[in-house]
DNA sequence: CTTCAGGGACCGG
DNA sequence: CCGGTCCCTGAA
């Protein structure tokens, strides 16, 4: 099946850092989170789709943004003006609850290359296996396989502290009900009840899980480019918390896609981050 | 070989 | 609010 977009691209969406739920085949990506599904971008209006629906596929990549009207409406100066200009077509993905909670607990003190690999291998181990058009496809670890499998079969996968912090959000999420139908704030206050989910990961679960569009995560990237170039509106202000207020009342509703546009802006420049 | 930082969280003071 | 510590990896 076949969708028509504007300003997006593919590529630039599933490699920005924001998902670690996608594998590039060709010229293809295929995810596997509850279902498997193939995406390839035909051309740059163009996009070719199975394994869903159309509107499921489109909430997943962010094409159901007004991504003008964002873009307008972020754009209060030169500095996010440019940032906006050099991630033309990253759009913010919509992962859900515990894809974005797993991805966001292993990215801590780590790069995305380490990241996705850790993924990749967990997903081998714990995910079902199936095979599209020849591809073979290995299932997203669910947080059930792995609360049964128990903490131990997690050390394989060498995660330093990350261990404990996985395996608690893995039995969170099996002995607790959280879904995104509650409301926010309550989904927070669970979130937050997590070993290992504090502010900077929890505004990352709730703009890459939830699409919560209005969340401003600030990494130690953000926080530097922010001290460079706002420091002017930030102040003296000092906490995750009131940088992260004043920074939200600056930006407005859509926060979270200057955010993106400054990380991705920002990792320009770093060898490290580099895919 | 050693050192150091990487999309932080937690704990103690 | 601040500083130390946590575990592992890859680059320098």
């Amino acid at each position: 099946m076949k969708v028509k977009v504007n300003d997006f691209s593919l590529d630039k969406t599933l490699s920005s850092g924001q998902t670690f739920g996608w594998k590039k085949v060709g010229d293809s990506w295929v995810s596997f989170f509850d279902r498997p599904i193939k995406v390839t971008q035909k051309t740059d209006s163009s996009l070719e789709f199975s394994g869903s629906t159309e509107n499921m596929v489109k909430d997943m990549l962010g094409l159901n943004d007004d991504i003008e009207r964002i873009k307008s409406e972020i754009n209060k100066d030169e500095f996010i003006d440019q940032a906006i200009n050099y991630s033309l077509g990253l759009r913010i993905v919509k992962d859900g609850l515990w894809a974005s909670t797993l991805g966001f607990i292993l990215s801590i003190q780590s790069n995305i290359p380490l990241i996705t690999r850790r993924i990749r291998l967990m997903s081998e181990y714990y995910g079902e296996k199936k095979d599209i058009s020849g591809i073979e496809l290995s299932q997203f670890p669910k947080y059930d396989r792995i609360y049964e499998r128990g903490y131990d079969s997690l050390k394989q996968f060498k995660l330093g502290f990350r261990t404990k912090f996985v395996f608690s959000a893995a039995r969170y999420f099996y002995s607790h009900e959280i879904n995104e139908g509650m409301d926010l704030e309550e989904i927070k206050k669970h979130l937050l009840s997590i070993d290992g989910v504090g502010p900077k990961v929890l505004d990352c679960i709730t703009l890459y899980g939830l699409h919560e569009l209005s969340s401003f995560p600030m990494d130690v990237w953000i926080q530097r480019t922010i001290a460079k170039y706002y420091y002017k509106i930030i102040g003296n202000a000092k906490s995750y918390k009131n940088k992260n207020k004043i920074m939200r009342d600056y930006f407005g509703q859509y926060s979270g896609y200057a955010q993106l546009f400054m990380f991705n802006y920002s990792r320009m420049n770093n060898s490290t981050g580099s895919i």
